[in-house]
DNA sequence: GAAAGACGCAACCAAATGGTTGCGCTTCGT
DNA sequence: ACGAAGCGCAACCATTTGGTTGCGTCTTTC
């Protein structure tokens, strides 16, 4: 997947994380499907494009941009692929906001401070 | 600014706001600016495209996106503006990400709680 | 009062983005 | 064995986006 695996992560590392969350949430679509897998444990592409206003090739370029940032795991089973919602990349992305408004803010302070640097 | 001002918040109108607040970072010439926002008070346009690699104009469209989504204020000075960061909206993405990750990480979910809904 | 500094507005351009359709391959059910 | 379900890949299209340049306006300064 990304490259410099098992490198321990610094400050660029992060922002880069936290890019592309920002990125993949920064779709109202995307965001629906991250709220509709915060439902149910798995979803297919074409459970999702039944629901949704679009093609299963568009929720599938979706799936991949979250795939991508690493918010969502596809696992195939069989003929179909279940996509499983992985929140650990959102921990990146609230970290980076906690320090970028640390200063300016007394809640994200408290914030960054109960994340650790 | 935005339309519906004084009315209560309801949760489209804070995943429309976090939407804004995503989309303003996703691009990482505009975290750079917040970066450096959350350095000094306040900046200029050209204080800003002094140090980045490109023209004021451009600097300026960036300051504007993140006005647009609530994380800057312009305030004319004279003959120069100068533009501070206003946090707030950093608390709804905060708040969305904690309530999309809730179920599936505990960290998270302690956020939401300690956010409240 | 005129030059210089800082800004805003508009036009323009290349690349990325969100969407479509069409097609071919694997897998399941009968 | 064969049709249908489900998926992936690729081509294509319109719009948005991140950047540029050029120009006009308003302040400050000399």
């Amino acid at each position: 997947m990304t490259p410099r695996a098992g490198t321990p992560p610094v400050a660029a590392d992060r922002d880069v994380a936290a890019g592309a969350v920002f990125a993949a949430l920064a779709d109202p679509t995307r965001r629906q499907v991250v709220r509709a897998l915060a439902d149910r444990p798995t979803v297919t592409a074409s459970a999702l494009a039944g629901e949704l206003p679009m093609s299963r090739q568009a929720v599938a370029k979706h799936l991949a941009v979250l795939a991508d940032a690493g918010l969502v795991a596809a696992a195939r089973e069989g003929r179909e692929t279940r996509f499983r919602l992985t929140p650990e990349p959102l921990h990146d992305a609230v970290r980076w906001i906690a320090g970028a408004g640390a200063r300016w803010d007394d809640r994200l302070a408290r914030l960054e401070r109960e994340l650790g640097g």
